[in-house]
DNA sequence: CTGAAAGCGCTAACAC
DNA sequence: GTGTTAGCGCTTTCAG
């Protein structure tokens, strides 16, 4: 056992300097454990009387049932767990504000994992992390899961909703990422490029990520229906950072007859980009036209056209449609469709 | 009781489809549950061919401790808290993605807060949160705690490391954010201004957030062992964030004699003020010179002069520090100190 | 070295 | 309406 750090009772307060329990809030009110817990869970069978009392007691002893002893009777954790690629990045970072807002304001608490490799998410989803008895749902965060592993993870009672591609049976929230590649190639050839160049994600991406492979074929989709067609020299690969967006247009650059346009599947790409015309002494939207995807909180500074997604909407949307299925599950039982394809928008600004 | 919900207890594989449970690897070890609780956790007393035997039966079992039960037992929750002013924007997001490796590496769960108000923060803290029942240890950033609540917290058992300022008998770390306005000062001066503005924070800050009045301090400190004052019409106030610093700088340059270097206390503010320059068809570095704090990932895109602090290792750095101060505190008592003041470094680029 | 048993604080039947 | 009691799954004396 370990022995509570020497805490001063302090000065007169008249609260016990160990944190009060059930029984201390029960023996004070003259009633029963039982009765105290109903009472306080608003539910049912509780005189009003009694149940007022009770509530006296309780915030003057300023009683809070214990989360893991309440998590050990009932099941169930009060805990929603968000699963992104990585904690760091405008677009991540805020989905997650987006989740923990409304879960703070639900009452739940929330666990955020930062997955970085196929190897991570293998831990968090083994049978041996027992992440139902961690938390109640998941939010996960454009990480592809195959449909067994979908299931065996709802089938141990956890709920989980998915942002950025549909999980069938499961609330999810994306947007039409071939549609955003249209949109693209539309503007640009709109703008009269027929060069037009790509600046895509990794290959090998480690997570499998299905983003890249969509706006790509949009985009491709799209030259072709104008009767375009992608250069295979003119399609180079960032690692969805500044410095992969600049150094996939410096390759794209130095090619004998350049692109006069590129579309870069991410707004931080397209930073990279910008920053490598910089270097050359470019200017972005006379010399070559760049266009990006996100609406990055900074495309407004650097004046970059891009393809809008209402990303501050998604985490609480998404968390939003995963509270709604958890106590929709506690009454009717099984899982609950709620597919958002939310809207893009395209802004243009100066870049194209 | 919650019915689990129909879980198939699927193909022919021999695993229960309820979790397993500490009793289960007993009996199947053919031990009592003491023994098996003392081999996993490698305590002492328990023969090498028992301690064996007990492995593989929980390997076999995929047996993992509930944390609830666990918890309840042991009066330790295996989490830690990172409290953070904001989610979303850069230096937060960074701090938090480092303080998640570090906890994922030692086994800890991490609970993410925002509090964006005193009121907030209020309910966190307040007794009736029973932080302790949830927590561990808290990695505090940026938001000022006054010592009465840092000793209610500490005396409750948890342990506190803050990020941002320094925290009399708990580590801490931080830059020295009055060097920081001294150095930026000194920079522009370097540079032959002698009409230096300033773009700060919020006088009424919702946090009492000392950084605004340190960077000004040391700032106009510097001035004046120059021989220069500051103009109270040169300091304009941003709220951190890119509008924010539009507008200020906005404001300055509607002065009649507008400064011809202005010192934004936060990148982000500076981004802003970059903005409004192109907006009024200026140039930083030429027409007027603008310098700002972090080196935000963004930085370099806009080639902004700007006093760099470590950011990536601010969370990695205090939660490892957190780390030990709790496994101290298992063995010894009491609380630990260990500030680290964290370097800064001009980086100099093109907007000076 | 190992086991029996008493909790940790709360919930949920089941009686009254 | 309210109380009794049996767990939830784990840790930890205390006896052997």
């Amino acid at each position: 056992m370990t022995t509570r750090r020497g805490t001063t009772p302090a000065s007169g307060s008249e609260l016990p300097s160990r944190r009060s329990t059930i029984e201390d809030v029960a023996s004070e009110a003259g009633v029963s454990v039982a009765t105290v817990s109903r009472a306080l869970r608003g539910l049912p069978n509780v005189a009003v009387s009694t149940r007022q009392r009770i509530s006296a007691v309780a915030d003057r002893l300023q009683y809070t049932p214990d989360p893991a002893a309440s998590r050990l009777a009932i099941g169930r954790t009060q805990t929603v767990t968000v699963v992104v690629p990585t904690l760091s990045g405008w677009y991540f970072s805020t989905v997650v504000a987006g989740a923990e807002a409304v879960c703070a304001e639900a009452g739940y608490d929330v666990l955020v994992v930062g997955v970085g490799s196929h190897h991570d998410l293998g831990r968090i989803l083994s049978e041996s992390y027992s992440l139902e008895r961690r938390t109640d749902g998941l939010v996960i965060v454009d990480i592809p899961i195959d449909p067994q592993q979908v299931a065996s993870i709802s089938g141990r009672g956890v709920a989980i909703t998915t942002i950025g591609y549909a999980t069938p049976g499961h609330p999810s929230i994306r947007i039409d990422n071939v549609d955003v590649g249209r949109i693209a190639a539309a503007h640009l050839i709109d703008r009269e490029h027929q060069r037009l160049g790509l600046i895509t994600g990794l290959i090998e991406d480690p997570l499998n990520f299905s983003v890249p492979r969509l706006r790509r074929s949009g985009f491709t989709d799209e030259l072709e229906r104008c009767g375009l067609e992608l250069d295979d020299r003119f399609v180079a690969h960032g690692n969805f950072g500044i410095d992969g967006g600049r150094e996939a247009l410096s390759a794209l650059l130095d090619l004998p007859e350049p692109p006069t346009a590129v579309f870069s599947i991410s707004d931080e790409m397209a930073f990279g980009a910008l920053m490598e015309l910089g270097r050359r002494g470019l200017r972005p939207g006379r010399d070559i036209a760049i266009l990006g995807v996100d609406d990055h909180e900074f495309s407004q500074v650097v004046a970059l056209t891009t393809v809008r997604q209402p990303v501050a909407d998604h985490g609480a949307a998404a968390t939003r449609l995963l509270l709604e299925a958890m106590h929709r599950d506690e009454h009717e039982a099984g899982a609950t469709e709620s597919e958002v394809v939310a809207p893009v928008e395209l802004v243009i600004r100066s870049t194209t």
